[in-house]
DNA sequence: GTATTACATCGACAGTCGTGAGTGTTATTG
DNA sequence: CAATAACACTCACGACTGTCGATGTAATAC
């Protein structure tokens, strides 16, 4: 489990002295840890996230009321997590009629995919 | 924005008819969503995101101590931040003497980047 | 021994989350 | 017109979140 570790050996710093100063820093900065953060976050959610594997692969083709039997929740809250991946930039949706037809949007994923792998 | 619709021109159902049945299913089944929802919704907080990034790259080497003056947070929400990212089994870490080194578990964010790309 | 460091844990706080029942809005059917 | 479908929105609930200060624990320095 451990990984190499390579440390040099380290000692108690002096009464009242700094703590030791950090030699490494994230590469990536604050607002792209935001933007990838957010979408992390809306995908932190089982239901969420089995939503967006079946829109990626039938954008477009599914309605609301065929989604919600797929899942064990009432439609007001699968209305809310769908306004959550919309609000989080990962899904839209258009309307024809009375259906509502949701599909991932473009690229939404491709920053935090690239920064995983 | 919006994105190719072939849609199959849709009715409205009787009165008390079943709603329309579900043609398509997630790919991705509840145990493994449950799994890369976790590791997803660990790595919905910028901060932890950022933690990850670097251990990613400095696996080991750095102390919490270290870690501390990178972010604008007390040292003990950073201790809470990190044991988030433990429970979710994404790092872990070893201790040595005083310090505690924490580095990324290999292949911890594997399911999920597949899935993602 | 005592003092101090590094880190984890506890307690508390306001804020957000997932959930469902109920309601509202709009479009279609009859 | 009235009735009903599909869907979004409001309200309320308990549960969880991120945050900090304070405290606890173990190891090192003196």
């Amino acid at each position: 489990m451990p990984v190499d570790l390579e440390l040099s050996p380290k000692q108690k710093r002096a009464n009242g002295a700094p703590c030791c100063e950090p030699v490494v820093y994230p590469d990536v900065q604050r607002e792209e840890a935001l933007r990838m953060a957010e979408v992390a976050k809306a995908l932190g959610d089982p239901i969420r996230l089995q939503l967006v594997d079946v829109l990626r692969k039938h954008a477009g083709k599914v309605c609301v009321c065929e989604l919600v039997p797929l899942f064990d929740i009432s439609q007001s809250t699968l209305s809310h997590h769908l306004g959550k991946l919309r609000a989080a930039g990962i899904v839209d949706s258009e309307r024809k009629g009375l259906w509502a037809y949701y599909y991932v949007i473009p690229d939404a994923l491709k920053e935090l995919s690239a920064w995983l792998s």
